[in-house]
DNA sequence: TATTGTTATACTCTATAACTATA
DNA sequence: TATAGTTATAGAGTATAACAATA
């Protein structure tokens, strides 16, 4: 029979709502739609600094452990060399962090926040609470401290 | 004093191991991490299929609604339509997925799943359950229970 | 005039190879 | 020779504007 017999049936598909998906079985699935849930807002706060998630990660990194090396803060940040190279220079060339040459082996340097850097991480660790209790306010207290725990359970072993 | 006088203390600077960060406290920023490492596994499952994680979820979506159309499909994975295009081309030409003009609405496609498709669907789906508990391996049956339960709640509300 | 899908474009993220300067 | 950082490059993900065909 012609393939065309079905339109006016496909026409009136209704698209699963209700039914499980094995998508919903996904643990790797709902963490996923959960990150991006969570981290609208905060994406939207760091834009008014010009700033990304990555970027303030590195200079909460930094700001614990001055004077790391480059390969130090991609350990952390489990991102490659060449990205930790993008990340400093939007850093420096916000005036936020600098790279100084004070190690005695001469091909690294030693990463510091300036101090327009730790002002303005101050302003964002309060800013960067604030949007990741808004991001989960769907969930109870208890529950926040639940999931916390769980998920460092799953990546930190 | 001159700047070089810290070089030696610098050299010595043992980085922050055990001291709590605030990413730390931030549930976007272990979402985060948890993914990347749950996803660790699927990615390299799907490597054997020529497949990314998203592609995967279209063709879960597209065989759970056969006939939906590209903003359909576009919606319920959170992508804009640009993007539904290029996925789209690309299970065309895996040949696990296919356009048709089926609607009475000429200017939209309904998108369905070849033979193929629901063929390796099958396969992969199988894949996706056994590379998510591998990822959640740290995990307990009732912990994974809970986390699920507590992402859902978290982004669906 | 509005909408579906498409193209073009751009910016971020990620990853690898090749290069430099030091060691 | 090996390592720290850099550059170049490429692929994937994300987002917006502009366009064609159709409504």
């Amino acid at each position: 029979m012609p393939v065309q017999q079905n339109t006016a049936l496909l026409d009136d598909i209704e698209l699963n709502t209700a039914t499980s998906s094995i998508l919903d079985e996904l643990i790797g699935y709902s963490l996923k739609r959960a990150h991006i849930h969570v981290n609208k807002s905060l994406i939207g706060k760091l834009g008014e600094h010009d700033l990304r998630p990555s970027q303030f990660a590195a200079l909460v990194v930094i700001s614990e452990s001055p004077g790391l090396t480059q390969a130090d803060l991609g350990g952390q940040l489990l991102i490659e060399p060449p990205q930790v190279v993008t990340l400093l220079n939007k850093l420096e060339k916000l005036g936020l962090a600098m790279r100084v040459r004070c190690k005695p082996d001469k091909r690294s340097y030693g990463i510091f926040l300036s101090k327009t850097g730790e002002q303005v991480l101050g302003q964002l660790k309060t800013a960067a609470r604030d949007t990741d209790l808004e991001g989960t306010a769907n969930l109870s207290d208890d529950e926040r401290v639940q999931l916390l725990a769980l998920l460092k359970k799953l990546y930190r072993g």
